[in-house]
DNA sequence: ACTTTAAGTTTCATGTGGTGAAACCTCGGT
DNA sequence: ACCGAGGTTTCACCACATGAAACTTAAAGT
């Protein structure tokens, strides 16, 4: 759910620090909603000012970075936006079927993620907000675990059975009374989603909210997406579950022919 | 077009090694159409294996950089990807309208680019190709001089006059025999699409080629954005020309509501 | 108008640690 | 088994990243 945390490096013995400790700024002045000054970035990051000073000088000059002299802030720069034109792995997954998305997200009026698969994590691509009064409270970008999500499940079960163990996390950690964690019991919950063609779950990753996803297929048959439609466990009767079920479905199937 | 140029550094005083030299490494990766080898990179950079390793390691680390032991090659990472979330200052703006603009491409068989305003000079943020044999060759995220360009003289037009001076580059360079050069026929100009609503270019910036585009104008009649059609000259009749015209502007009118 | 304070900029001495040549592995090909 | 090409590791050197402190600027308080 957070950005990845850096404490914890193993071997520091190719570690070039001042790559390290920029990125450190960088990140910090991508993360933060408003221009930062020298200041604050100083304050966030707990890097002496001159430090800083010097990696923003160099990032400004290498455009990761814009400096506005008016305010004296430092804003994320177009370099960056550069890089992710060629770099970035899923843009033409955000595109296709976005529309069909929004219908979803419409037609009941719930949160409609797309996720994929990295390590054995969730990494949320898209996340298009319903207008219910409570909704999820995650950003794109944001990160869930594979054995407690519907998006995770959906997306594991349609991957090699070869490779579930190495993506299942080793320890399934507990985020609510209902979640799968006995590794024998989540095989299990996936050879269903693999026969069903879709995945649910009910609290299992945040109490109250259900969740219901189905896999995007590649030509090979495995899963390289999936998409999932969330709302209060309270408001889902059966009948609703099995129609959201088959538009879910239906979805990540015109999606895929798509692609 | 090109990436911008870091050749010319004026003051070198600030400027961190490690960061600028580590930079390169990563453009090279992420412009690279192909996962690259520890060799290529070195190759393309001329900067020691040793080196280049380091910086290789210390990127994965930050998730920047990802590597495949299996076959040795390095790829963009999804830290940068995570990065541009928060980072992307445009996004929004390629999100709406898109319809509108694949509708563009469509009803005229005509490349559709979006620009924005960088300094003097255009970027591309989006590029809807049309299914011609000839069509522009530019990608997202190049760019081009204001001044040659119908999306630059739409966008320029629409900005306080006072602006212009410091907005013109100081060398207009001639990139066809059309190409405005003189600074006070490109003033005139403007003012001329300011008075129309929309500008025209043929054969300015590459011959041959005609472009036609409008400003997307902010709640203080500035422009944020221009959005231009682009095709042959020599299959521009006066009738199809206005009747382009006419949709371009609409576009922009929907687009500029939904903002 | 003067003082104070806070923030950005520049300088400088210090010694860390970034650097690249070269040695060392590791593996695929012959 | 040998060979070569690439990736990994070592090592000694000294460039240069570093952070404290001095300096500059600008704005806020008195």
């Amino acid at each position: 759910m957070d950005f990845q945390d850096q404490d914890t490096v193993g071997d520091n013995r190719y570690l070039v620090k001042p790559l390290y400790k920029a990125a450190q700024v960088l990140r910090t002045v991508c993360q933060s909603p408003t221009a930062l000054t020298l200041k604050d970035i100083t304050e966030l990051c707990e890097i002496p000012k001159s430090t800083v000073y010097r990696y923003l000088y160099t990032m400004q000059k290498l455009d990761m970075i814009a400096h506005d002299p008016r305010s004296e802030t430092y804003s994320p720069g177009l370099g960056l936006w550069w890089l992710m034109q060629t770099a970035d792995p899923f843009a033409n997954l955000r595109l296709v079927g976005r529309r069909q998305r929004r219908k979803l997200m419409k037609r009941f009026n719930a949160t409609v993620s797309l996720g994929v698969l990295t390590g054995s994590q969730i990494l949320y691509l898209e996340i298009i907000e319903c207008s219910r009064s409570l909704r999820m409270r995650a950003q794109p970008g944001a990160r869930d675990e594979v054995h407690s999500t519907a998006l995770g499940k959906a997306l594991l079960a349609f991957r090699p059975r070869s490779q579930w163990d190495a993506l299942i996390p080793e320890k399934m950690v507990r985020r609510t009374a209902n979640t799968i964690v006995v590794r024998r019991d989540l095989l299990e919950n996936l050879e269903q989603v693999r026969r069903n063609g879709y995945a649910i779950e009910r609290g299992e990753n945040e109490d109250g909210a259900s969740c219901i996803a189905a896999p995007i297929i590649d030509e090979n048959g495995f899963s390289v997406a999936s998409i999932s439609v969330s709302l209060p466990t309270n408001q889902t009767s059966d009948a609703l579950f099995s129609e959201i079920v088959a538009a879910v479905v239906d979805t990540c199937q015109i999606i895929q022919s798509r692609l």
